[in-house]
DNA sequence: TAGAGTTTGTGAAAAATAGAACGAATATTA
DNA sequence: TAATATTCGTTCTATTTTTCACAAACTCTA
């Protein structure tokens, strides 16, 4: 379930894993906050006040990529936001591929929320006639027969699947020979992806059906 | 960032973990389909072979809740699907309070996704006093000051938080307070919850931030 | 019924992840 | 300047999770 596949290299360390990544860019989302507030300078202890993560954990992930606190002072709000959007390429505008127009990817494509994060949907695919052609938001949803052919004009390397389990893998494979390089992938299958693709899961239907088992038996 | 607070009693071992909770929901969904296609008998090899799981996996996750494997045989959809459903409690309706009505809470309560797993959001509430009183589908939008009360009265144990950061922690405290065990965090913060409680995180700004790390690096 | 081939369930080992402890670096105050 | 208080970065330790390995249970065939 947990991806322990993606491992990569880092400046100091063998390898870190997808979880610390995440954890970094929550920790980015809490700088822009603070940066917002007007807070110049930050210890780890209290920026993981508001976090679940340890101070410890904090200061161990970011380790892994150099030393960016002064041991007394704790870290330059400014200076450390724009370390980690450097470290998560977030300092750029990304393209994304939506692919499904059905329940869960019109839930997406409505949801504005990607743009905060400099991340924008710019084009929307399905199989279904009925739905081609029309609009989803400000787009249109084309055909995902001209799949290949957009994603690899537009250079998109990152997409969302939030089609049915059935039709995944076929998308999965089509969106990889266009070209992109990571996946968000909303469908319970577990995706095989050629060596340098990287695939993120979420699963509504497991989180849901988790909190249920945990509702049903506290009193 | 994982959860790993969520440790309750099962009927052998000790404890057990969320992960095994929504590593049983990927489970029973797969044997919902192979029971479709007719598949009467599967062995733990078969199940897991689309899956992120090992077969080993499988079997000690079933394992926490009893032997419901014959060795040379395998397991029988159909009865090893109703012992999910009932492990998890997804075979009864469960009522649960949106909390949020903006972009993001607006596309979930169109999203009709959830009722395939008996959820059916059953109030909505914001602090905008702008889109209070308003319908949301077929639901009004409620002050989230009267938040308690209803869930009280409605006696709702699940609850979606999808509101902005600033105002989750809070939220997230009187849902709790309400009565609320299950949470859907849909705000980047970590919630903080009492004892008993269990959250679940769908954080997609942090999955794609973490994609865009891993994208950007490969060629 | 005997023997070969599967497959389960689980204790033990390995790997991954998180947490505690502490030296070293910096700031502050007297 | 010296003493005190912070706070980082890292090593060492503990915990959790996953994988390995194998006995026991079962089927099937002759």
């Amino acid at each position: 379930m947990k991806n322990r596949t993606n491992i990569i290299l880092c400046s100091k360390k063998a390898k870190c894993s997808s979880e610390i990544i995440k954890r970094l860019s929550l920790y980015l989302r809490n700088l822009k906050r603070l940066e917002k507030e007007g807070v110049e300078t930050i210890s780890s202890d209290k920026i993981t006040q508001f976090l679940n993560a340890s101070s410890v954990q904090f200061r161990k992930d970011l380790s892994y990529f150099g030393g960016f606190g002064k041991p007394g002072v704790g870290y330059k709000v400014k200076s450390l936001l724009k370390e980690l959007e450097n470290i998560l390429g977030v300092n750029q505008e990304w393209d994304i591929a939506l692919v499904g127009a059905g329940r869960l990817g019109g839930a997406l494509s409505r949801f504005e929320g990607f743009s905060r994060f400099n991340l924008r949907i710019v084009c929307v695919f399905d199989n279904d006639k009925k739905v081609i052609g029309k609009k989803r938001g400000q787009l249109l949803i084309q055909d995902v027969k001209d799949l290949v052919k957009t994603v690899e004009r537009k250079k998109i390397r990152i997409a969302i699947i939030a089609t049915p389990m059935e039709a995944a893998q076929s998308v999965c494979h089509e969106l990889t020979k266009a070209g992109v390089k990571g996946i968000l992938n909303f469908s319970p299958l577990v995706l095989k992806v050629p060596n340098g693709v990287c695939v993120s899961n979420v699963d509504m239907a497991c989180e849901l059906e988790s909190l249920i088992y945990f509702a049903k038996r506290k009193r």
